[in-house]
DNA sequence: CAGACATTGTGCGCCAGCGCACATACAACA
DNA sequence: TGTTGTATGTGCGCTGGCGCACAATGTCTG
């Protein structure tokens, strides 16, 4: 007689799921590690697999007119990737890029259209993490368009570090911009910023976060928001 | 024996469903009259009705801290309000404001909630719905952080006379200003430039969109993307 | 070790939009 | 007819972020 133990999935929003029906979920899965900068889904293309990250962090981003990308949301061991399957749609609006590198779950979307056929708990978790992944989103958008770039860095670190669940995490200047839809100078100002109060530290990439709540201090409201819907969640 | 003809349903939403579901939900439905400035729904309250607008436009707001809202949806007759049931949630994370004033078919969320467990059609349909508001929050999101406030207040202009199917409409700058995240100041500036241009023309609230192709040209092409993103649907 | 490249730092002029304050115009109603 | 309130127009100084250009590091590789 086999021995059910509960294996500890890193990933919430699975975890969240009776016993039986995670279980069924993890045995068509595979773990994978993400390597920074991989792009999981481009816009209009189509989606071949559904990714939970356990402890890694993926960017949302829209493009603009003639502009550079924009973050519009962040998914990392609370959520998944690949929603719009749950919704009928099987090619991605957004481009997904690997921010933190780390490991996630992953299964064929056929897979996972099966299973989420079968299963209203699976449904349940799904469209309630759809939700709020919209709060997100329409945060994000009211925050990208109000607030400065040292509080919205600041959020960014903060909401990064808790996917990836690691005080340091490799990302540069350049990059940090595009998420913020600012220039690379303009991170570079408010990253120098935030090191001369000595809420962070960096260097080539190297980012490490040394004062959590001073950090919180600095930021925006939009991060304790987006938090909290999470905790109640 | 009753002749079963079908009704025009102006609202695209539910136009798009089989006779049978759509007539099925029109039994539970009451139209109503939406007038300028009426909440229907406020950010953590619970939601009573689900509203399917037929010739009236409705805003999705959130708040900022500190700040005034911002638009990061609009909905009209291609959409309903609501989304967040079908989620299985039953309050609603933003502001919903109606902007033109017209007409919309409504229903209690109970009812609601029993038509669609019942039709998979209904879900087909609502979650597709979903899917293309969530583009048009993001489009939204990139479009309130780059574009210059001229080519926004077209793009909103032209986006409130496709739901609203008509070229005038009553709105303050005051409003427009809400809508847009800037000040009313910007909006007279704005509007100012799109009337010296001939495009538009506006009085005390009253606009009047003179000539669309122009206004097209003035916006930018976050329209024409949210647009063909609703056709192909 | 030298060269190539990636990353970060700095300076400078520019401008869209902000905040504030005030002026006008029109409408409604007593 | 005057008063009050709503809507629009204008002016002014300020500033955050932009675009551009260049300098100064640190890292990798041949």
């Amino acid at each position: 007689m086999q021995v059910a133990y509960r294996v500890p999935v890193a990933n919430s929003l699975l975890a969240a799921l009776p016993d039986k029906v995670c279980q069924s979920l993890l045995a068509h899965m595979e773990t994978i590690t993400l390597t920074s900068g991989e792009v999981l889904y481009r816009p209009g293309e189509p989606i071949h697999h559904v990714y939970f990250p356990t402890d890694t962090m993926v960017s949302l981003l829209t493009m603009a007119e003639g502009h550079q990308a924009i973050e519009v949301g962040m998914v990392g061991r609370e959520g998944m990737l690949g929603i719009p399957l749950a919704l009928g749609v099987s090619e991605s609006p957004v481009s997904a890029v690997v921010q933190g590198a780390g490991m996630a779950l992953r299964m064929t979307s056929a897979h996972f259209h099966k299973e989420f056929q079968h299963s209203a708990q699976l449904q349940r978790g799904v469209y309630r993490y759809i939700y709020e992944l919209m709060i997100q989103m329409t945060q994000t958008a009211a925050c990208n368009r109000f607030h400065r770039v040292e509080a919205r860095l600041a959020r960014w670190l903060l909401m990064t570090r808790d996917r990836v669940r690691s005080d340091h995490f490799h990302l540069t200047q350049d990059l940090l911009g595009n998420m913020l839809g600012v220039r690379r100078v303009g991170v570079t100002k408010a990253a120098g910023d935030l090191r001369l109060r000595n809420l962070i530290s960096y260097n080539r990439g190297e980012i490490t976060i040394l004062d959590g709540d001073g950090l919180e201090a600095a930021a925006c409201q939009c991060y304790q928001i987006v938090k909290d819907m999470h905790d109640v969640a």
